[in-house]
DNA sequence: AGCACGCCGACT
DNA sequence: GTCGGCGTGCTC
């Protein structure tokens, strides 16, 4: 009987590969572990076990595993359910969910590696000039890369050169796998056996007599030692003595110390868990009751907070407990919430028990996250991280809570797995019989209407903590202002009022635009004309900082026009304004307080971000302009008045959300204003004070922005009242999407009829020279969504065996939002 | 997705 | 004549 493996390769393929292993393979391995397999003609890619089996596929012969990678599987099957969950759900295959479940470093690939063919001598004056400068290079180096090679004859396709010299028998190449994730390994020192003896210890101590450095060298090892009573690093001791790295070695060298390694973690929490959870107020103590009675019933419960209700104190409550039935806690919180405020919060409760993962971490730093959440250790009971923490291999969850659960950036859009972090938790916690605990300010739409329709359990604290006011609201309407010429650049005079009243009392202010750069559109005053990008479709905005005329889409850059390019004029204006443009007036306006500005341009490094907030924390800055980075769950004590410079660009946008995430986003923004015992002050700025959005604001009426909202979706059948799946079309030929698009939409009304929209050229109807069609798929909630998944997998089916359009890029969306 | 194979334009 | 462009097909 022969034995076979079926492996997820990641790769964009449906099927998994069977390989044929021997017996004692198959007694060895197991589901969840790694392989390596050799792949197509020359490659070796990371595969998951996801079978083991007898049966020999009949069509073909079962290519042989190259190696086994792991002692005992990395994933476990609670994570292949959720994987196979997501493909299916997300209509992706289980290589795509393996690629963005996985650390990189667990995905290993193979490098070719050339190196000199040792056997026999070969004629040179045989060789070509680009095959020539290979070998030469080939004499100095032992080996060479395929990149090195590339660099070094400076083109990109070499493969031909390699060819021709392999024909030539003057290289040879190998297939060589890297183990990607390197320990962090931590050198010590301790005193040679040798010395532990009184008497060769004195004798020691007078041979150095001569070499007071290393002495003291020695007087600290035994104090440090004496003092900690664990083993002693060479960075500790090198500092605490005060002597080089070369006086450690040289006593390292002369067998006086001992020198050994030990693998740590990258990522250490030292303090401990100082301070107890804090006792809740009534408001509190009552949401905490309400959502453990609602569990009883419900798996899942939203908690609506108002901002600063002290939703994270319930949180904690809830952790504990957790904790104390021996159940593991996964903590979701969009990327850009996950601040050091938080984490240090909740490490002052939890100490060690925390563990953090998010995208700025490392790939070393998340396979040490991982194998921590694997083995369930201590230090991993609570995992704090974004989106993609819902692929680590918890062994026994019993509480997931998603914070923030309305913000739209839980939602991977771009690589496939196209899926929703708070929706994948729910199936997640499932699958553990855990429970989901959603909360915000501003419950998304289909989270409140589960609520409503007790799909989910819902627990309400309409109070600030602390019984803080919540902010006074005023909108302000620009429209008059302008008229009554009231207006200073983008600021009305109830603005600068509120702002000189605040910054003379010491109080922070932050001014709020949803747009970076100086200002979007460029234009001619004599033709017209706007500056287009030349791969999108889109004008270019203006960058005051550089002077250069950037596309948010592309990242095109080119230096700011002189004259208009179509008329020659050189009177240009720019329409619009951003965060570098509003930045600027204010200098202007208030030239005696520090400004500073808070967007994607600013805050690019690793610690970018982080240095803006500490900075305006420590009160170094007095305003804050900024996108709706600032809008997330950031806690500032001392800020008095917050500003939406323009709201009407927010709410019309053209999405059926618009409406939704502009309340969002405003109660967001406003809920920065006034944590402490001074009331907040927001001022919004519109050309349309009676929208209904912004009334419902400055109430900070939810429920009546959401059966208004809900209104809608019911009468224009969007979600979340009927499922949608966006289907996007993708090619550098405009008449290629165009007819495909055409096709498929036509056949998909065969199917569905009218609940098939489009197709449509979005907004932006062109991106890095590729042209979009959309075609959106409507699904009542009645019909059947893996009949409807089936249908249109079908219809994918004969499109892509259409000739003409293979080489037009599909993008399946499922709860395109 | 890669990558090889295979068939047509523009250059040493 | 070749080099290299990318359309087509396959990967256990």
């Amino acid at each position: 009987m022969r034995n076979f493996v079926d492996v997820i390769i990641p790769i964009p393929l449906q099927k998994l590969f069977t390989y044929s292993i021997t017996k004692a393979e198959a007694g060895f391995l197991n589901i969840g572990m790694r392989v390596s397999v050799p792949f197509g003609k020359s490659k070796i890619y990371t595969g998951i076990v996801y079978n083991i089996h007898n049966e020999a596929p009949t069509v073909y012969e079962a290519k042989e595993i190259h190696q086994i990678l792991d002692d005992s599987p990395i994933v476990n099957q609670k994570q292949l359910q959720l994987w196979h969950w997501i493909a299916d759900y997300y209509m992706c295959t289980l290589g795509d969910v393996m690629r963005a479940a996985l650390p990189s470093a667990f995905i290993l690939e193979s490098e070719t590696i050339i190196s000199k063919n040792t056997i026999k001598e070969i004629d040179e004056s045989n060789l070509k000039d680009d095959e020539f400068l290979v070998y030469e290079a080939l004499q100095h180096q032992s080996s060479l890369k395929i990149h090195d090679i590339a660099n070094i004859l400076d083109k990109k396709n070499v493969l031909p050169v390699i060819n021709r010299l392999l024909e030539k028998n003057a290289i040879q190449l190998d297939e060589e796998v890297y183990e990607k994730y390197i320990p962090k390994l931590v050198r010590y020192v301790k005193l040679h056996n040798h010395f532990s003896s009184e008497a060769t210890l004195h004798k020691l101590l007078d041979d150095l007599h001569r070499a007071p450095k290393q002495r003291q060298v020695i007087m600290t090892l035994f104090s440090i030692s004496a003092k900690t009573k664990k083993p002693v690093k060479v960075s500790d001791l090198s500092n605490e003595s005060d002597a080089s790295p070369a006086i450690i070695k040289s006593l390292i060298d002369k067998g006086i110390l001992d020198e050994y390694h030990i693998q740590t973690d990258r990522v250490q929490y030292s303090g401990d868990a100082n301070e107890d959870s804090k006792n809740l107020n009534d408001y509190q103590t009552i949401a905490l009751k309400e959502i453990k009675e609602s569990f009883i019933n419900h798996n899942i419960t939203l908690l609506h907070g108002v901002t600063s209700s002290g939703k994270t104190e319930v949180y904690v409550k809830l952790i504990e407990n957790a904790l104390q039935k021996g159940k593991q806690v996964l903590y979701l919180l969009p990327e850009i919430a996950l601040t050091t405020q938080l984490i240090t919060r909740l490490q002052n409760y939890f100490g060690e028990q925390v563990s953090v993962f998010h995208s700025r971490y490392s790939t070393h730093e998340r396979v040490e996250v991982w194998n921590n959440v694997l083995k369930n250790a201590a230090k991993a009971q609570i995992v704090l991280g974004a989106r993609s923490s819902i692929f680590l291999p918890f062994n026994d969850l019993g509480l997931i809570i998603v914070d923030e659960e309305h913000e739209q950036s839980f939602k991977q859009f771009d690589p496939a797995p196209r899926y929703h972090a708070r929706d994948t938790a729910v199936v997640l916690a499932n699958i553990h019989k855990a429970k989901t605990l959603l909360g915000s300010a501003t419950p998304s739409l289909e989270s409140y209407h589960n609520a409503q329709q007790n799909k989910y359990g819902l627990v309400e604290i309409s109070q600030r903590y602390n019984n803080v006011l919540m902010p006074d609201i005023e909108l302000v309407d620009i429209k008059d202002k302008h008229k009554r010429k009231l207006m200073k650049g983008h600021f009305s005079d109830r603005l600068i009022e509120e702002m000189t009243d605040a910054l003379k009392n010491g109080q922070q202010v932050i001014l709020f635009q949803n747009r970076r750069g100086f200002s979007p559109i460029v234009e001619c005053n004599t033709c017209g004309h706007a500056p287009q990008c030349p791969n999108c479709d889109v004008s270019l905005t203006y960058h005051q900082y550089r002077d250069q005329l950037r596309c948010h889409y592309c990242g095109y850059v080119t230096a700011m026009l002189k004259s208009c390019m179509a008329c020659g004029s050189s009177e240009l204006d720019s329409k619009g304004f951003g965060t570098e443009q509003i930045e600027e007036e204010v200098k202007a306006l208030f030239p005696d307080y520090k400004v500073a500005r808070m967007d994607l341009d600013t805050t690019r490094g690793k610690y970018g971000y982080e240095k803006i907030i500490t900075a305006f924390e420590q009160l170094e800055v007095d305003i804050l302009v900024g996108t709706q980075m600032l809008t997330k769950g950031l806690d500032f004590r001392n800020v008095k008045l917050v500003a939406v410079m323009n709201a009407d660009n927010l709410l019309n946008f053209p999405d059926f959300r618009a409406h939704e995430r502009s309340f969002q986003l405003m109660l967001q923004v406003s809920g920065r204003a006034g944590r402490t015992d001074v009331r907040g002050k927001v001022l919004i700025q519109t050309y349309n004070p009676y929208h209904a959005i912004l009334q419902q604001v400055s109430n900070n009426d939810y429920v009546g922005m959401f059966n208004e909202q809900m209104n809608d979706r019911y009468n224009f059948k969007y979600p979340p009242v009927y499922k949608q799946i966006k289907i996007t079309l993708k090619h550098k030929d405009y008449t290629k999407v165009d007819t495909a698009a055409i096709w498929l939409a036509k056949s998909l009304r065969q199917v569905f009829d009218a609940h098939v929209l489009g197709p449509e050229s979005p907004p932006i109807s062109r991106i890095r020279n590729q042209f979009y069609k959309n075609i959106l798929v409507k699904i009542p909630k009645k019909q059947s969504l893996s009949k409807t998944k089936e249908a249109i997998i079908k219809i994918n089916n004969s499109f892509l065996s259409i000739k003409d359009f293979r080489s037009v890029k599909l993008i399946l969306n499922v709860d395109n939002f």
